[in-house]
DNA sequence: ACGTATTGTGAAACAAATTCATAATACTCA
DNA sequence: TGAGTATTATGAATTTGTTTCACAATACGT
């Protein structure tokens, strides 16, 4: 007793053909072969699927219920199959992307947004929970994408650049700070900092700022959300430093200002790690450019 | 592309065995035949179906959508060998019956509520419909049961008798052949007969009385429902003649009395035909024996 | 009842799946 | 890092299952 697909479209086939002849036609087999399936079949199951008495051969009752199965399981195996194939012609896949950067939410919920319309059978999804060993995980095939500002050398994965940022110093415009043009690590000494609540090797401030200067805050606060950060700095409780993405839409409300950190300036670049094998596929292109392109449109543009 | 359920079983397998090795272990089969199907299959596919980095085979998201379809399918599958194995153990099956007499819901009907509670598993149905040539659908296994009072020989189909039964003569108590002990064909001749909207040789008034004797009733008219038919002979408006079996029940209100037909009274019998091959079926043998004795047990009772 | 359409059967040819033996590969832990 | 272990991959031989071919058997229509 042991059913195979090929059974079941067997015996859908007789049914709808209305005959074991005309069916094996339709499947381009011998009548003789079906005679055969239907018999050893029928011997497995224990069970008489067709009439024999009459005939152009006709379903019994336990061949009805056999249809009735082939019924339901066909076209969802055959929804499967059209799926492979969409997934082989790179139209449909999956997406999922692990954020290393807290903040990168900002600007990649735009491009997710655009990017569901133009490939609707994407499976998208964005995954912040695996943000510290994300890499393994996208080797792992666990996710696809990987949004991160350290590019390491690995096998099989990609990094492609996608654009540049600048983290900012944001304080309340009552702060003292605020009367500074440009703010330096030693400036940080006596003030609350206010970051994501992840590992200091992950925030822009320490590796490219405070660690070098080895300068230490009077206190770090962690907070999850950008708009609590923001919200507590204006409210004068602490300072904070920002990816420039992060201010561009709520600049005007001046309750706070943002001040470049050193005299030149401090420049980051985001990149997007993917498996090699993928980065070409038409979907993950198009993500790719999109990332590039769109998080800039909306920058520096006074509003 | 041509999955079979086998893939299916072989994805769960490796999936909930959490590996190739430990899969082919549970499913009686070499490691190696293992390794070989998932190769063909993902041949087949042209979609990589494991992460093959890692090394206790993990499912890659197109396999995930394989193993969606498997675990949604599978049990479905398992469902109808239960149920065939029931089949052949004679636990489930059907069990369509066709009447050609039409009054004989009143005591079939009860008879099927005793039965469906011993067999729960049998498909339990009347079916009214094809009353004109049932013995035929029985042979093409249209249905399972037929039940009819003039038993033919036919090839692969067996008669049981069931009871016998007395066509009596009903009327009005208001009627002139109320005072008659005994009505005869005769007695027709004048009066509006009413009977069920099914061909007279399927009616033992004329096979059994009117016919023979070569008489015609002043009118015929036909209604469907045993209750209605009572109600129009208690209000004066015809005759009929009905079973025995159906006055059992209503007898006590004496709107209308019954009398036997000629001297002698006609005996009718009932008969049960089934396929020769499930006759002896369990579920089969039980519903002859109910059918045997049930209606008989509320008959004769003076309530 | 005869001819036609349809299904059944057995042996041979063909195709596919499984095994066996062994190689290749990832993982573990000192 | 490297030896040892666990796991998967591979190719040829074997076994198993499926299909074909040719023809027999069976139901159906007129």
């Amino acid at each position: 007793m042991n059913f195979e697909l090929r059974h079941l479209r067997t015996i859908k086939a007789i049914n709808d053909a209305g005959g074991l002849a005309r069916a094996a036609d339709q499947m381009n087999v011998t009548q003789s072969a079906l005679s055969h399936q239907v018999k050893g079949l029928e011997d497995q199951a224990g069970v008489e699927l067709f009439v024999r008495r009459t005939k152009p051969l006709r379903l019994s009752a336990a061949g009805m219920r056999f249809l009735k199965l082939a019924e339901r399981v066909l076209p969802e195996v055959e929804a499967l199959e059209e799926d492979f194939r969409n997934l082989r012609q790179g139209r449909s896949g999956r997406l999922h992307i692990a954020i290393e950067c807290h903040a990168c939410f900002e600007w990649l919920f735009p491009v997710l947004e655009q990017f569901r319309r133009a490939w609707p059978d994407v499976d998208v999804d964005i995954r912040p929970g695996l943000a510290f060993d994300a890499l393994p995980a996208l080797q792992r095939e666990d996710v696809d994408v990987v949004v991160s500002s350290d590019p390491e050398s690995l096998d099989g994965i990609d990094f492609s650049a996608l654009f540049d940022y600048e983290p900012v110093f944001v304080a309340s415009s009552q702060h003292p700070l605020a009367a500074k043009d440009v703010v330096v690590a030693d400036d940080f000494r006596d003030e609350t900092l206010i970051t994501y609540p992840v590992d200091r090797s992950r925030l822009d401030v320490f590796t490219e700022l405070l660690l070098p200067a080895k300068v230490e805050p009077r206190a770090v606060r962690q907070v999850e959300l950008t708009a609590v950060i923001l919200l507590l700095v204006a409210s004068n409780r602490g300072v904070a430093v920002l990816p420039d993405w992060v201010l561009r839409d709520v600049k005007l409300e001046s309750d706070y200002v943002t001040r470049p950190l050193t005299e030149k300036g401090i420049t980051r670049r985001l990149y997007a790690a993917t498996r090699d094998k993928d980065t070409s596929q038409p979907f993950m292109a198009y993500l790719l450019r999109l990332a590039r392109t769109e998080p800039l449109k909306r920058r520096h543009m006074p509003a």
